[in-house]
DNA sequence: GTAACTACTATACTTTAGTATACCAGTATA
DNA sequence: TATACTGGTATACTAAAGTATAGTAGTTAC
C-alpha cells in the first residue's frame, strides 16, 4: 500500500516535470514552430502572430533553461540569433502526438 | 505550405484540448487518485493532502464538465458522493504514461 | 449538548501569468 | 534625415489561478 503511494507520487512528479515544460499560453506554439527547423527571434514572432516580445523572450529563456531549445548567437551585423530544439525537445514530438490522439478521440467520445 | 500551416494549427488545437483538461495544480493528483478506483469527496481530500475544499470542488466540477470523471450521488444519510473516471478519463492513462516516460528520459538526458 | 461526520459554498485575499506600450543600440536602405 | 531592420529590455498594468478561513445543513456517536 505504501509502495503504491510512493510509486504514484513519483509518477505524478515525473508527469508534472513534463507538464511544466509545455504549460503556458505560448510554449506549444513555439515548440510547434521549431519542429520544422531553426528559427530566429523575429521569425518566431511573425510566425506566432500576437505574441509580445516580452513574452516570447521570457518563454524562450524558460524553454532554454529546461533544456528544450538551444540558442545560438551569430556574430553578423546585425546580430542574428537562432533557436532550435534540443534532442530532448525533438523527443517531445512523440509525447505530443499521443496527446493529440487522445484529444481527438476524447472529442469524438464525448460529443456523440 | 498553407496545408502544413492549417495542419499544424489543428495539431496545436487538439493538443491544447488535452492540456486544458490536465492543467492546473491539482488535476493530476485527482486523476492519479482515481486511476485506482472510485473515491468520495473527503477521501480525495485526505488522499491529496493540502488541497482546500474550495479547490477540490472546483477542479472536480471542471473535470466532470470536461467528461473526465463521473459523479454519482447516493441517497444515504449523510449523503455520499462518489467520483470515478469515465472511459475517456481511463484512456488518459496511456497518454500520461508517455509523458512520464519523456519526463524521466529528459531528466537523464539533461542532467548528465 | 457538543463534537464529528457527510459534501460542500461564500467571501476576501494573494500570487502568478499574461498584456500593453514604449524604448535601447547598431546598421542598412530610401 | 527618416525609416526599418536586428534582438531584445523596462515599467506598469489587468486577468486568471490559487489560498485562507469561516460557515452551511442534516445525522450520529459520546
Amino acid at each position: 500500500m505504501e509502495e503504491i503511494k510512493r510509486c504514484s507520487v513519483q509518477y505524478v512528479l515525473a508527469l508534472r516535470d513534463t507538464l511544466n515544460v509545455i504549460s503556458g499560453k505560448w510554449k506549444l506554439s513555439i515548440i510547434g514552430s521549431l519542429l520544422y527547423g531553426k528559427m530566429r527571434f523575429k521569425e518566431l514572432q511573425r510566425n506566432i502572430g500576437k505574441i509580445s516580445p516580452r513574452m516570447l523572450s521570457k518563454e524562450l529563456k524558460d524553454l532554454e533553461a529546461n533544456g528544450i531549445i538551444k540558442r545560438t548567437i551569430y556574430d553578423t551585423t546585425p546580430v542574428t540569433v537562432e533557436y532550435e530544439l534540443t534532442e530532448s525537445g525533438m523527443r517531445l514530438h512523440t509525447a505530443l502526438d499521443v496527446m493529440v490522439k487522445w484529444g481527438i478521440e476524447h472529442r469524438e467520445l464525448t460529443l456523440k
